[in-house]
DNA sequence: ATAGAAATTTAAAACGTTTGCAATTTTGCG
DNA sequence: CGCAAAATTGCAAACGTTTTAAATTTCTAT
């Protein structure tokens, strides 16, 4: 039953030839002759062999493996979007061989201790990091230990080059404003969130740079804080802009699953959306399709995204350019049903 | 800059003690005086010591990885809880100190010749296969193989024993049927899929247990199938069943998304749900807490089943125990809005 | 002090591959 | 036919760890 791995020794053995010769078949190199390479391969392909990752890693010190801690939060709280996330990378890696290890970090341990481990185990040749905060200790490390990374958004200000790869926040949210502002809305609101992310604060300065470009005295915006992973404090929030009574008109959420809370929030207050208030969202989740009526939102097509920080890590292994790599892409507005014209009466 | 990693050698030089020493200090070999041992870990600790996989794969031959072989599909299908699974194994993992690698199949390739390389090349321990096919060759090659692994799912019959972990799908339509009788529906419609899964026969038979367990012989049920991926064609055949007088009352879709499929179709076909048309689905996706009126279905809790998953295959690989580990998960049902009292008044 | 036992440490082989260098075989040409 | 050059193949070291078996040191009891 249990078959044994062939292993490079009694390939050699079976075709006899050295270890040397098969090896060097096996990787096509020119010194060995023509018709040995045909014999190795064919012998190698019937035989199954499939060289020891372990072994080749060793004496090589390259792994063909790209790793992604990725932090366990609480029991009903998973990434969104790591499955178009991790489907992304994998597309990009798998044209150029590599594969993907997906390090956890336990609920309650440093995301940096076990990046620190995936790295110096030396288990990948580099790294994807998510989600960075203003204070990101994961950058200053890999930095620091000049390994391979691509960060997947941006440090606010930094005094040093990395790779990142970041979807324009900033330029969405203007866009959402002038979309707003020409349909008559004055008086905006943004929800955002109290954890200290660097999208955020991209996201909103988007949003004020716009309407500064405006000049319009008369617009106004007021911006509610809710902690990210708290449902509860989040409803609060929400009603805290929702329930007094110069309530803005068009609502720009820092992303989708705070803007579904607006709307059904909206709904339990009694207001209509898109009559009374326009909502206006960020990352097309899935559920956004389906929420009535419809949230508006941008698309930052994470799968692409992903694709392309693979491709990005993967060139900056096998080049390691002295520039840093990066890239900033533009999300497309996926205009559903949520915005319309601002409300002509107020309350 | 770029700090290099530092070795077994090394670690024992600045401590003058043998290699062997130190490697057995550090794995806590009670034959090591225990001064030594604290003296060891102390500076290990210190010096960011982390031991090289590689090496250790190599001679102990494990790896400490489970592999996961996730298949592309088209541009834009992701499996919709790869996330959530994904999530639950390396939750799983994490406590043995495992982690997971991912390796990814390119549209078009065999999923089997990627397994097989993961396999054979000594990355993993150990594997995950999910979505079983009616006659599944990923698991004849790790059957006859002999390596460990753990289905998420099983097949219709086998003729030999594997571990397997199943939601009860079968449980949960005939709890569904039950349900929608006791609301007075007797006409029952079925949307499945035309691929060769094994899921869609489980819970179609379970469904046509209840039926006749019930042995009501007014009940009818019609079935329709539709191709899981071609949204075109999905419409089509779901409007097959809503389209003819004599539609059935009450609709059960094997999966959510077919079942928003029908939902939306429904509402397009001037139907109000569930005033005129009960819906079921199964799995519980984001996307149908939020989908007008709120779709009944059932949850499988993947994350929960994930974890499980890993836990059987960490212990298959720890004890490799001669039967076969199985479990048989009952998904709960998450009663929303989507289905009702059978129509009194017949078009 | 000393034999013997117990405790502690170490040398060396092994894991399966890649690769620098050397050895061997084949070829070309006078 | 012989010899140098070219083509092809092979030896052995190296990668960083674990582990077997052996060596060394320390302790105990006479």
């Amino acid at each position: 039953m249990t078959t044994r791995v062939i292993t490079l020794k009694e390939l050699a053995a079976s075709l006899d030839l050295s270890i040397t010769t098969v090896s060097r078949a096996l990787a096509g190199h020119e010194q060995i002759a023509l018709k040995t390479r045909e014999r190795v391969a064919q012998a190698a392909r019937q035989a199954g062999y499939v060289p020891n990752t372990a072994a080749r890693t060793l004496v090589s010190g390259r792994s063909g493996f790209v790793g992604l801690v990725l932090p366990i939060r609480g029991p009903n709280l998973v990434d969104s979007f790591l499955g178009e996330f991790v489907t992304g990378l994998g597309e990009g890696l798998v044209s150029h061989g590599a594969d993907l290890i997906l390090a956890t970090a336990a609920f309650g341990h440093s995301e940096l201790s076990v990046l620190r481990h995936v790295v110096e185990s030396g288990r990948a040749d580099g790294v994807v990091v998510t989600r960075i905060a203003e204070v990101d200790e994961r950058l200053a490390y890999l930095r620091e230990r000049g390994f391979p990374f691509v960060a997947h958004g941006r440090l606010l200000d930094s005094d040093f080059g990395y790779n990142w790869l970041d979807t324009d926040g900033a330029h969405a949210f203007g866009e959402a404003f002038d979309m707003l502002y020409e349909l008559g809305h004055r008086h905006f609101g943004l929800v955002t969130i109290s954890e200290p992310m660097t999208f955020r604060h991209l996201r909103q300065d988007g949003l004020a740079a716009a309407i500064a470009r405006r000049g319009d005295p008369s617009v106004r915006l007021d911006v509610v804080t809710a902690p990210r992973f708290d449902h509860e404090a989040r409803i609060q929030a929400v009603n805290r802009m929702l329930q007094r009574p110069d309530r803005p008109t068009a609502i720009v959420a820092l992303f989708d699953e705070l803007a579904l809370t607006v709307m059904e929030e909206a709904v339990r207050a009694g207001l209509s959306v898109p009559r009374d208030l326009s909502v206006i969202g960020f990352d097309n989740i899935a559920a956004s399709a389906y929420a009535p009526p419809g949230l508006t939102t941008f698309d930052a097509s994470i799968r692409q995204c992903a694709r392309e920080i693979a491709d990005m890590l993967l060139t900056i292994i096998a080049e390691r350019p002295a520039a840093p790599l990066t890239r900033l892409i533009r999300p497309t507005l996926v205009p559903r049903a949520s915005h319309g014209p601002a409300p002509q009466t107020r309350s």
